[in-house]
DNA sequence: CTGTTAGCGCTTTCAT
DNA sequence: ATGAAAGCGCTAACAG
């Protein structure tokens, strides 16, 4: 591996003229350019950027924290954050959290230690009194998670609005009887879930606290859900999913049960996972503008390395509704 | 944020010693390291790892390359490696390439600039040729993908008996036009190939060469696969895919034709993907042990990396049938 | 047990 | 247009 000394002593220059080569800065004559960087290719010289980085305090790494990669979910918000983060210049790193908080920390570290300029949270574990220390401290934007205490750029859609939307879709098709299951403790569920409350009151439709169970994110969830809502005496005909995974642990558990989607009970998903056109039948959902997304937290992100934002800041973009089988039209 | 200077000259010591209590390193008296803790956690000093690194030429990072972190398949693997990684005091990066081999190139940058101690390639774009060269040179190791020209370890499951055994499955369920849908220029698939073969071959069936369909390994592949053999004369009774996200496809297209899994066609997948026994039907398929691959994966990166392994070398995990819905027995 | 010192590879003033 | 030299923050001989 030859260092720029090396490359310097070959090419009868100063490492200075190297390095400005390298950066295409300062004046550098033609004859010197062709000479270094003749040289350049014959060494295959590869610059050694822990020296670059060390010197200039920057590494143009920025660090996305997920709770799992294989929530496809954060796919296309991930190709939004790197096709952005290339167009400047900078590169991204993905790292798995399992919403651990000890692994977070490790991670955190990355950005503690310098080895990158920026962390973006699209999952935390962290209380938020902690999060807002290390947000004033250091570059960090939430991705499609908040709460309103939370003190750092935030990126995400009108999740009451989409609610509100979800909901009066199952309304208009006739439903009377609209459960929903959702998930505890989570500002963006929270939000759908008030968004649900207002469609039915603006419909005119009676709120029925038996009608709202509460499991977590995942394909059991969805399960779990179905089987508390057909114990009750007069189960829903429509259920309103926080996800996808949900909605297809619902379905196959209406399915077990003998019971047929949508014909006998309409499902409605959240995200426009990949599974949604895919199952079975195909799941009416809440698209998020997943691709848009990263890129607004991505560009925010810059705007937060550069000192142009510096306090909370909130940016909402548009959701869409998206009918597919699941909800097809039926009577009731 | 204070250097290692700042914390030394606050605890009246030199960096050497703040140095030695940092890394637990070489000798320092009770009480110095008590000193020193304390103005280490007043001052809240973090270590800047770009000066480590570069004073150290190692970074204890290991990057993994993959096509697209939505491909859920590799979720638990990167769960093996990140768990070994910990155990020994490194850190995973994950990076998507899409199998665009610029941006491989872009990551690959991490390696030849020191910012990262080896790769792992759960994907490539890049020729064998060069990928060789590149194996020469620094730590490289194969996880679920090579070819016989390669020269770097590899860690993957014997496709060849996984074909067969997946095929058997069909043939002793009574199936005797058993197709498969597969995709090209893949050495795992080209080995599940001729392990399909094989059993038709030991069962005394014709190879139909119209029954081995090419398509890729996506949902859509499953779908064209699925349209191609049914515009044969005599389409198959069974089809082995070469991945469950292609069986779901398969699947879907059946059903939209109004064929029944399994009743009218049996559907065997590969993976064992999360979606498999979520899917309606659930999904017969093919499990690799993809914890212990990831697992195996970075141990053989750490023995790369110690020099203790130089050459091509082949590691072979065992696979498992999972016999779900879409083969459940039926007379044909 | 502790301090002094050189230097990892690079960039960037400051001279010339 | 080019070079000399300082220094980013850290570790690791070496000396004492």
């Amino acid at each position: 591996m030859p260092t720029i000394q090396e490359v310097a002593k070959q090419a009868g220059v100063s490492v200075a003229t190297v390095s400005r080569v390298l950066n295409n800065s300062g004046a550098v004559s033609v004859n010197t350019r062709n000479k270094v960087q003749s040289v350049i290719d014959e060494l295959n010289y590869q610059p050694n950027l822990l020296g670059r980085n060390l010197r200039r305090s920057e590494t143009r790494m920025i660090l996305v924290l997920l709770e799992n990669i294989a929530n496809p979910f954060y796919s296309k918000i991930v190709k939004g954050m790197e096709d952005t983060a290339h167009e400047n210049g900078y590169n991204v790193l993905i790292c798995n959290t399992n919403t651990d908080i000890n692994l977070e920390n490790v991670y955190l570290d990355f950005l503690r230690n310098k080895l990158v300029d920026g962390v973006i949270f699209a999952c935390t574990a962290m209380g938020t009194k902690e999060f807002n220390k290390l947000a004033e401290q250091y570059p960090v934007v939430l991705c499609n998670e908040y709460n309103k205490d939370i003190k750092a750029p935030i990126i995400t859609i009108d999740n009451e609005v989409a609610g509100y939307d979800a909901t009066s879709h199952l309304i208009k098709l006739g439903h009377r009887k609209i459960a929903m299951i959702t998930v505890n403790n989570v500002g963006s569920s929270y939000d759908r879930m008030n968004g649900y409350r207002r469609a039915l009151k603006d419909a005119s439709l009676q709120l029925n606290d038996e009608y709202i169970v509460y499991q977590n994110f995942s394909y059991k969830g969805g399960i779990r859900g179905i089987k508390q809502l057909f114990e009750l005496e007069e189960p829903p005909t429509a259920v309103f999913c926080i996800s996808d995974l949900v909605a297809v642990g619902a379905i196959k558990e209406l399915k077990r049960q003998g019971l047929k989607v949508p014909k006998d009970v309409a499902i409605m998903g959240f995200d426009n996972n990949s599974i949604a056109p895919m199952y079975e039948p195909s799941i009416t959902t809440i698209a998020q503008p997943r691709y848009d997304i990263g890129k607004k937290t991505m560009e925010i992100m810059f705007e937060r390395i550069k000192g142009n934002l510096n306090s909370s800041y909130i940016v909402k973009l548009e959701h869409e509704l998206i009918v597919r089988e699941s909800t097809l039209p039926s009577v009731h």
